[in-house]
DNA sequence: GGCATTTTGGACTTCTCAGTCCAGAAACGA
DNA sequence: TCGTTTCTGGACTGAGAAGTCCAAAATGCC
């Protein structure tokens, strides 16, 4: 009997999730298409489970949420690919971009930033924790490599890494992520991706490339 | 009778408002602060008015919402100063980046613009007309400046100067609107405007100004 | 002053939803 | 196989909020 228990769960990869970490999947996808204002019934039922169940695991609807937040804050966005950091600026920044706008700025990325967002002001250390494990991780990361190609003299960041940093970051995902909050996403094609990742690079390289150095 | 109604209107400003006007006014407020939840009886006491009335003039709870993001599109954000059009590129640019930060990008406006994050999930069309109203006419006023001022040989924009205006845009916005609407937002003292300003102005200066042309 | 309209406040209905309770079913452990 | 634990579904409570109703008061208009 256990042994073909055991052997059903090797064979439906889904059921390799603890039961918990399912609950916390649906309840993810529900908060983030409805907004905070679901059902707890709703919640239950996407994560085929009865509602006494949800409260017996995780005490009320807010804590309920925050386990969700908790459960996903870490996954949000990618720190930078280790295998680039050894490539030149330019690349390594078209990268960088171009992971951003494959995988970071889709409807389903969006929509659980737009989540955070509405839940931040509900319960304000939420934006807060969600900035440190995302955005903030991803900056540092970035301004750390300025400032090696700095000393290495492959950008001239003028001393201020972490500003410009932030400011490569805005460029990527500024216009983009205030479309998509508000709704108005559409789907980038990979020509567009590819035009918009060199566009991010190539302004940067002119503004902080070593060229100007070498002038 | 009538006349000491008219000294008396005259004499408190907020009461030049129509009844209709003060009552959008505070409506706005408790949604910006309090999200769309915000109940009926609270907008009503907010407004100095009975619940009925509410109901009497905006017929239900999404009328006036959508009364008062009307109310509220065209003021949003300001378009491009006409008295700095004619400045030298650097000045404009500074000016610009020195406008949002001072008057665009404080809890006030960052709330509205939540608020508006907000709803557009419940009612996609206000996501739209909020982008229309406000980042898209920036964005445009931009570009039809940096097209001339392209013609003039002040900038080179490669011949793309949307998405050169779009990224202007987000170089200002990105990160400070990011922290922002997570709820971290802090106070910029007037220095560190002008830090931030200039900055944008020099990035995109050394990325697009036409000094790249005389080198 | 007198008539018509609007506003008021507060009671009332209806609905939705968080959270509880419970008895029976299923899963689990030894 | 048997006892324990967990899950289920469905009824239930209580709170809060949208929207309605109405009689009395205020306001506006001529």
């Amino acid at each position: 009997m256990s042994r073909q228990t055991a052997a059903a769960v090797q064979l439906t990869p889904s059921q390799l999730l603890s039961a918990r970490a399912r609950t916390l999947e649906a309840a993810g996808e529900m908060f983030r298409t409805h907004g905070y204002d679901v059902a707890m019934e709703v919640i239950a039922a996407a994560a085929n489970v009865s509602k006494q169940t949800l409260y017996n695991q995780f005490g009320s609807k807010e804590d309920l949420f925050k386990a969700m937040i908790a459960d996903r804050a870490a996954v949000m966005r990618a720190p930078l690919n280790a295998s680039s950091l050894e490539r030149h600026p330019r690349d390594m920044l078209t990268d960088v971009a171009r992971q951003y706008y494959t995988h970071a700025c889709g409807e389903h990325e969006i929509g659980y930033y737009r989540m955070m967002i509405g839940a931040s002001q509900q319960f304000p250390d939420i934006g807060r924790a969600y900035y440190e494990a995302g955005p903030k991780q991803m900056l540092e990361a970035l301004a750390l490599w300025m400032a090696r190609e700095e000393r290495l003299g492959r950008l001239d960041t003028g001393g201020d890494p972490q500003m410009v940093a932030e400011h490569f970051l805005s460029l990527i995902t500024g216009h983009i992520e205030a479309r998509g909050l508000l709704g108005l996403w559409s789907e980038m094609l990979p020509a567009e991706i590819e035009r918009r990742a060199r566009f991010c690079a190539d302004v940067f390289m002119r503004a902080f490339g070593p060229q100007r150095l070498l002038g």
